[in-house]
DNA sequence: TTATATATATCGGATATCCTATATACCTAA
DNA sequence: TTAGGTATATAGGATATCCGATATATATAA
């Protein structure tokens, strides 16, 4: 039985990949980037466990790919792939979560 | 390492307690009104397996009651507590996901 | 050179989500 | 009263998400 917290109904979990694709969508971005910009959006940041092996992965799935490498600093960006993948999830999280916004 | 499909880039888990929330702050339903309308939003029908259990939990919580029975079929509402719960929920995910939509 | 800050990386584990399979209860029609 | 359809329920387990702790590499300032 999971816990939901005293207001909270739930952790919103699963949607970590596809913010990471949507902020990538924009503009190129290095990890702390997107860990400062997730801070923002969610509240909490997402700490360097969470950030660099979801980056791996999508790296791995040829979604995203090393565009710019400064000392220890990647930037990431979409592949056409990575894009592709983000316009077919944008749709389906468009269509499930319809009427929410407004 | 996640298994991203082909062209999907996550399964956006983690959203159905918040979904179950939202549906029955338009109206009360029971379950099966529920795991059709997700169906249609979603995709895919969630299984009595993934429905049930989930609406135990937000029952358990305190965020929805049986406000009806009749032979099987119970229809489920929102608590004032799971209102509340659900308009801060709500707030969470209109500022995570601001310009995703548009 | 040394110290500090920043960025990336990975392991191990806690937790939650979700499904398959199975069981039960109720209704209606024949 | 028997059969079929619908709705609910739960156990068991596969999988993914995510974080805490820790380690490494680079740049800069003192």
């Amino acid at each position: 039985m999971p816990r939901y917290g005293d207001e909270e109904c739930c952790d919103m979990r699963g949607m970590l990949g596809f913010l990471i694709l949507f902020l990538l969508s924009k503009k190129p971005m290095h990890g702390q980037e997107i860990a400062d910009e997730l801070a923002k959006r969610r509240g909490d940041k997402p700490s360097p466990g969470t950030i660099y092996p979801a980056l791996k992965s999508l790296k791995y799935a040829g979604f995203l790919r090393e565009e710019e490498k400064v000392g220890k600093t990647i930037t990431y960006s979409l592949t056409p792939r990575g894009m592709k993948a983000f316009h077919i999830a944008k749709r389906r999280f468009t269509r499930t979560f319809l009427g929410v916004l407004s």
